[in-house]
DNA sequence: TCGCCTTTT
DNA sequence: GAGGGAAAAGGCGAA
């Protein structure tokens, strides 16, 4: 039996999914013209009918896959049709406006800049800032790893306190990311009505989330003022409201699902803040103690182990020795002893049987390489990671196509227009408030209910005219 | 086209 | 012994 490929590069259109499954099937009818990736991309281009056929056998061996394509993934196709375009509003006039806003800033800085660097340097450009850095500022940057003075921001930051123009540096790179990414691009992607039309692709991400392109509505700023001054330029329809419902904690929730972790399972039916408790649990004091350096700690080790984060991850993100970063993680297990336990299990198991799955059975393939016997650090995270996030999209993906029978079926005027990955915001009339009212809360049963979990899922209302400045539902 | 950087969940 | 937190999109400079 041939073994399913995994090669990073190409990883993106072939191997994600079932593709490796298929080509080796093609492979094995007697259809080879060439490596498992070659006979697949021809057979895509040259034969879908074909390849459906095929796809079509290999689904019929699975039920769950078979299930979850269609129940979900063919039905979820047309509401993404849908939301692609009805679009969201843009207040064009508006974000003109931020626009000039930046721009002002933008050019002070620069002027600031200027005045220590004698002017001819490109800060655009990291090699030029970052040799001019060192050189002739004498900052101790480090180096990447092809060798260059790395010039991020965690990096820049270090030395935020001990020189001036590396803050001057850090508002102007937020500035023109601000100004390029998201002002000036997205007012060229309006229609006639000042809509903008994202396209959603369904496929192409490994754990089963959507991603969102063209342009992207699913990274627009929220951290700093001036982001969301532009996110509040998209705005509601005339006479509709913006309702955004957000799942707290979703993939927290899911691990305690998952893992069947008791304690965890506990703290989610008695509403307590999981952060909190993590970190009561690490710094061994009572719930009530936790202080705020405290819980952004526990917060940074509850979403390390999602990730799989290794000791000296966190010890550079929490800027702690690894010693103390690694008793950190060995505290977190065991504080929750389940988790551990499942992940042991589970690596175990993708070590054996070369796949894994999520919540509703999506897939994942283990092989870096062919006959590779272990697992690399990096498989290690990939690995870990997958069965939280890709269960918390398989999640999001059935709440959407039950949103759309249960609510924009019966509801013509109610419309959903976003996701972002655990939020999906809505744009419903205002006029009748009772009414909009009582959708609102039957979206959010319908949210709520989407799957059965040991732990309850909470989701977060919240309206408004403006994106950025909506506020909480009751 | 690749690497670096920044934005989100 | 190196590299050492998941998943993305996209702008820009350098080659």
């Amino acid at each position: 039996m041939l073994k399913p490929i995994w090669d990073s590069k190409t990883s993106k259109d072939f191997s994600a999914n079932f593709d490796c499954y298929i080509a080796e099937a093609l492979l094995s009818d007697g259809h080879s013209i060439g490596t498992q990736e070659e006979t697949f991309k021809k057979y895509k281009v040259d034969n879908l009918l074909e390849l459906a056929r095929v796809q079509e056998q290999l689904l019929d061996k699975n039920s769950q896959l078979k299930k979850l394509f269609n129940k979900i993934e063919m039905p979820l196709a047309k509401v993404l049709f849908k939301m692609e375009q009805r679009g969201i509003l843009l207040n064009t006039k508006q974000l003109k406006q931020v626009g000039k806003e930046i721009e002002g800033m933008i050019l002070d800085l620069e002027e600031e800049i200027n005045k220590q660097t004698g002017g001819g340097l490109n800060i655009n450009s990291p090699i030029q800032l970052g040799h001019f850095l060192v050189e002739k500022v004498g900052v101790p940057l480090g180096k990447t790893k092809t060798g260059k003075y790395a010039t991020n921001e965690s990096e820049l930051s270090l030395y935020n306190d001990q020189f001036a123009i590396i803050s001057h540096i850090l508002s102007y790179r937020e500035l023109t990311k601000l100004r390029s990414t998201y002002v000036e691009s997205l007012i060229t992607k309006t229609d006639q009505n000042d809509r903008v039309h994202t396209t959603y692709n369904q496929v192409y991400v490994n754990t089963g989330r959507l991603a969102s392109s063209n342009p992207n509505l699913q990274n627009i700023p929220v951290s700093s003022p001036i982001g969301l001054e532009i996110k509040s330029c998209f705005v509601a329809s005339e006479g509709m409201n913006l309702v955004s419902f957000d799942y707290s904690q979703q993939e927290l929730r899911v691990l305690a699902h998952l893992a069947d972790e008791k304690e965890l399972i506990k703290a989610f039916k008695n509403n307590q803040d999981v952060h909190t408790l993590t970190a009561s649990k690490l710094f061994n004091i009572s719930y009530e103690q936790v202080s705020k350096q405290q819980r952004a700690v526990g917060k940074t080790i509850n979403f390390g182990i999602i990730y799989g984060m290794s000791s000296y991850g966190m010890s550079t993100g929490l800027h702690i020795s690894e010693a103390d970063a690694a008793q950190f993680i060995k505290n977190f297990y065991i504080s929750y002893p389940s988790i551990k336990t499942y992940y042991d299990e589970y690596l175990k198991n993708a070590k054996l049987n070369g796949v894994v799955e999520t919540l509703l059975g999506r897939r994942r393939y283990v092989f870096e390489f062919p006959g590779q016997k272990f697992i690399s650090n990096n498989m290690r995270r990939v690995l870990m990671n997958y069965p939280v996030q890709g269960s918390a999209a398989d999640l999001m993906k059935k709440a959407m196509v039950d949103v759309q029978e249960k609510i924009l079926d019966i509801y013509p005027d109610v419309f959903l227009l976003l996701q972002i990955h655990d939020d999906l915001v809505f744009e419903i009339p205002e006029k009748d408030n009772h009414r909009m009212k009582k959708v609102i809360n039957e979206i959010k049963d319908v949210l709520c209910c989407v799957y059965p979990l040991a732990v309850p899922l909470v989701v977060e209302v919240k309206t408004g005219k403006r994106w950025g400045e909506l506020s909480s539902f009751k």
